[in-house]
DNA sequence: AGCACGATGCTCT
DNA sequence: GAGCATCGTGCTT
């Protein structure tokens, strides 16, 4: 037995890492909640992080803008893995688009991260992104050095050097819901369903 | 401020 | 072989 952790890692503060009950939850739920939350990434043994402000669900085999829509794949197989674990694939010849998967093992169903505030290790993050904003799902991944390789790593765990931490909460006023992007030859309902989550800025 | 487009390669049919 | 859960640039308004 190691030392006695201080209480902030047992799990009750800002730093708490979100264990898999978070994601063992409505993928809609997650996707709210998951706003003002931190993203931490080890990358180089720097602790880089940065807070969570837009998100999209994908939830089920049903939903035609969802991977999981065509069924199981290689592609998409982490989506039917257990929650907290990390989807990332490659779209558009060069962007990798990081998930956090959610609802119970089997279910295909994952939240898409799309825009972090850098929050500590920003002289890194500014460097790796040219001088440019974290505002959309490529950017995260270039800013934080995430690609194929880390695709199906576990969330709930410090060994991955990727997890997400309690953070923030956002009120419901300062929270924004709106269609997906890009869905663009997705049918209706799926294709205008407000499974987009913001928090306002400015 | 907003739109059009090219880059570039993996996944699935 | 088609289609992408995108981004940055460059041109137009």
């Amino acid at each position: 037995m190691g030392p006695q952790l201080p209480i902030i890692q047992r799990g009750y503060g800002k730093d708490a890492i979100l264990g898999q009950d978070f994601y063992d939850r409505d993928t809609l739920a997650v996707a709210r909640s998951l706003l003002g939350k931190r993203l931490v990434r080890i990358l180089d043994g720097e602790r880089l992080a940065g807070t969570i402000l837009e998100t999209e669900a994908y939830i089920g085999e049903e939903d035609q803008g969802c991977h999981a829509s065509a069924g199981r794949t290689r592609r998409n197989s982490v989506m039917y893995g257990p929650p907290g674990h990390a989807y990332v694939y490659f779209t558009y010849g060069m962007h990798w688009l990081l998930n956090a998967v959610t609802g119970r093992q089997g279910f295909p169903a994952a939240v898409l991260l799309r825009a972090i505030e850098p929050l500590e290790g920003v002289k890194t993050i500014h460097a790796r992104r040219g001088g440019r904003d974290c505002l959309g799902p490529a950017k995260i991944t270039r800013a934080l050095g995430i690609d194929g390789t880390a695709n199906g790593l576990d969330l709930c765990s410090r060994e991955s050097g990727l997890w997400i931490e309690a953070g923030e909460t956002i009120a419901d006023g300062l929270v924004q819901t709106g269609p997906r992007v890009g869905l663009n030859t997705v049918p209706e309902p799926w294709r205008s369903i407000p499974w987009r989550f913001r928090i306002k800025l400015r």
